[in-house]
RNA sequence: UGGGCUAUGGCCAAGUGGUUAAGGCAUCGGACUUUGACUCCGAGAUCGGUAGUUCAAAUCUACCUAGCCCAGCCA
């Protein structure tokens, strides 16, 4: 799929027309203080896809200039899903890489007298600050000499000071109407080891202060992010001018995606984890990338996802739907469609012979037939799924099995159900059927229809397996409410199934197409003899 | 009268003065079907509101309304 059309390509256009610029460089830039999950993919995906379209290029950066926060295994994880997405970095960047320039150039503003070390903490300064509507103060200390200021800011990355004790501040405008230009701290003291610096630094940069120049390292031309960065823009613009870069780049924001029924909040989703509610950050439920590809969602599902989104400067909510039908249509043809019964009830044809087990070959796929054939088993006793048997028919619109009613058990035979064997509690043990031989499959038997098709395995052949389903983490979207009281308890269902012999050596991450079941992936953790599986998503169905 | 941003069908989203206002998801009809799947037909908006400019406006102007963001030494 190609990108569609929206504001920021229009704008890399005209750029690149007007000469502006001569090719397209982007950042993707995640903080590595987390999973990336299905949100950042858009960010990603614009990023590349953008880049990719005008023949530029894309540079992954980690902002890494909080040590407190960060961690270098999310570093890892970050890159893994990147690479999953199959986008290859034109280079693999940290934002700790330019500490040293990035000092230089705070130095720089010292000099000229646009930044200044100010004693103010953290309660003093929000009050000299001031509010939306009143404006701030000025800093007892924003006059201090240069030579004052240069001497203090070296004491400062000198470690003579503790965290917390001083900031280094731009000089702007402390009434201004936009809080981000009152004089914002660009750099602050924080004595811990960082991930790939050490201890080399106790002062660290602010993000509007280092990403402005980080990207004018690199020669980023567009500048993308998010629409809550918009007034930081001008801040932005004045970090690259006063620092007098050579190459300017420019910030562009779009909206934020958000998903119906879609945890997409970092905190909730490190809460979810760390109290253990799910089983890691690649649980299938969780909506990280991990946890994405462990449901068995394929890279391309989430790209045309996010692509056919489009782009605008709307925080957006999409339907989950969206996502799901990305998948199918994705998997529709390129997958085998097998025979799974996820519920299994037992039917046993009365009137077909005993210890005999006869083979039907069958596609894999009538709609790719390059995907081969395999040969089905059918038999005395089989298995269909429980939701397909209802003593009484309910309507004319019931194209299952009921008592005296004929359905088609796909490719083998129509069955007829003639009685009920229950369980003691009342409920349904299995049934006993017979079946006509001449309306197997393929013999161009046309006398009668079934009450439709429903699908089976031979009992003596299937392979058991645990087939696990899932529904939304949250059983509501009310944000208000405590994450304990709103987790769904069935989020996680794990059925005993049994599966066709055909997948005997299935191997994790395989997708199918369980037969009016859905898709389904093997999980991670399936063995030989013990097959796991996880639904992707389920068919789409116009029933009930 | 603090600043900034946004407003096109249920949800996304093209469109930048002249088109019957793209497309996707969802929905509702119908056809087809050995998956109630797929596929295929068909159905739906006058563009937040009001007033203007113009031969002509979703596209320009003014005013209004609604929503979102900003007072971290987070990003």
């Amino acid at each position: 799929m190609e990108i569609t059309s929206n504001f920021i390509k229009s704008i890399m256009e005209e750029d690149l027309n007007s000469g502006k610029v001569n090719e397209i460089v982007t950042r993707f830039p995640p903080e590595p203080n987390a999973y990336l999950h299905i949100g950042h993919a858009r960010a990603i995906i614009t990023n590349f896809e953008l880049a990719r379209h005008f023949g530029g290029k894309t540079n992954l950066r980690f902002d890494d200039t909080n040590p407190v926060k960060e961690d270098s295994s999310f570093v890892e994880a970050i890159k893994k899903d990147i690479e999953w997405l199959g986008y290859k970095p034109a280079n693999i960047l940290f934002g700790s890489d330019y500490f040293d320039a990035t000092y230089e150039l705070a130095i720089k503003l010292i000099k000229k007298g646009l930044a200044y070390v100010c004693d103010l903490n953290p309660d003093e300064m929000r009050e000299y600050r001031g509010t939306l509507t009143t404006p701030g103060k000025d800093s007892p200390y924003r006059n201090r000499t240069v030579e004052e200021n240069l001497i203090l800011f070296e004491n400062m990355k000198n470690g003579k000071y503790q965290d917390g004790e001083k900031t280094l501040r731009a000089k702007i405008d402390m009434s201004s109407p936009n809080m981000n230009m009152r004089d914002p701290v660009i750099y602050r003291i924080i004595h811990i080891e960082h991930h790939n610096t050490g201890n080399k630094w106790c002062i660290y940069p602010m993000y509007d202060f280092a990403h402005p120049l980080q990207d004018a390292f690199e020669g980023v031309t567009h500048s993308l992010c998010s629409l809550e960065y918009d007034d930081h823009r001008v801040l932005y613009d004045w970090f690259v001018e006063k620092c007098e870069m050579e190459h300017v780049p420019h910030q562009y924001e779009f909206g934020r995606l958000n998903i119906t029924n879609t945890i997409m909040s970092k905190r909730y989703l490190k809460q979810l984890v760390d109290e253990k509610m799910v089983k890691g950050y690649d649980d299938p439920r969780m909506p990280t990338l991990a946890g994405l590809r462990r449901r068995g969602y394929t890279k391309d599902s989430i790209i045309n996802f996010i692509l056919s989104t489009g782009l605008s400067r709307i925080n957006s909510t999409v339907s989950s739907e969206m996502l799901e039908t990305s998948l199918r249509n994705d998997l529709n043809t390129k997958v085998k469609r097998v025979n799974a019964v996820i519920d299994p009830l037992k039917v046993i044809i009365i009137n077909y012979p005993d210890n005999n087990v006869e083979w039907i070959d069958v596609d894999f796929n009538n709609d790719n037939l390059d995907l081969g054939k395999r040969k089905i088993a059918f038999g005395k006793e089989i298995y269909i799924e429980r939701e397909d048997f209802i003593e009484e028919k309910p309507n004319k619109k019931w194209k299952r099995l009921s008592l005296g009613i004929e359905v088609r058990l796909m490719h083998a035979y129509f069955i007829k159900c003639n009685e009920v064997i229950y369980n003691e509690d009342g409920s349904i043990k299995e049934l006993h059927c017979t079946y006509d031989e001449l309306t197997k499959s393929g013999s161009g038997f046309d006398e009668r229809k079934p009450n439709g098709n429903i699908h089976f395995v031979e009992a003596s052949t299937a392979l058991p397996a645990d087939i696990n389903l899932f529904e939304p983490l949250l059983t509501d979207s009310d944000g208000k409410k405590d994450l304990f009281t709103r987790l769904n308890p069935n989020s996680w269902a794990t059925f005993k199934g049994f599966v066709e012999p055909s997948l005997k050596d299935t191997l994790p991450l395989e997708r199918f197409q369980f037969i009016r079941k859905g898709y389904f992936t093997t999980d991670y953790d399936s063995k030989k003899d013990r097959l796991i599986f996880n639904r992707i998503v389920e068919l789409k169905s116009s029933f009930n």
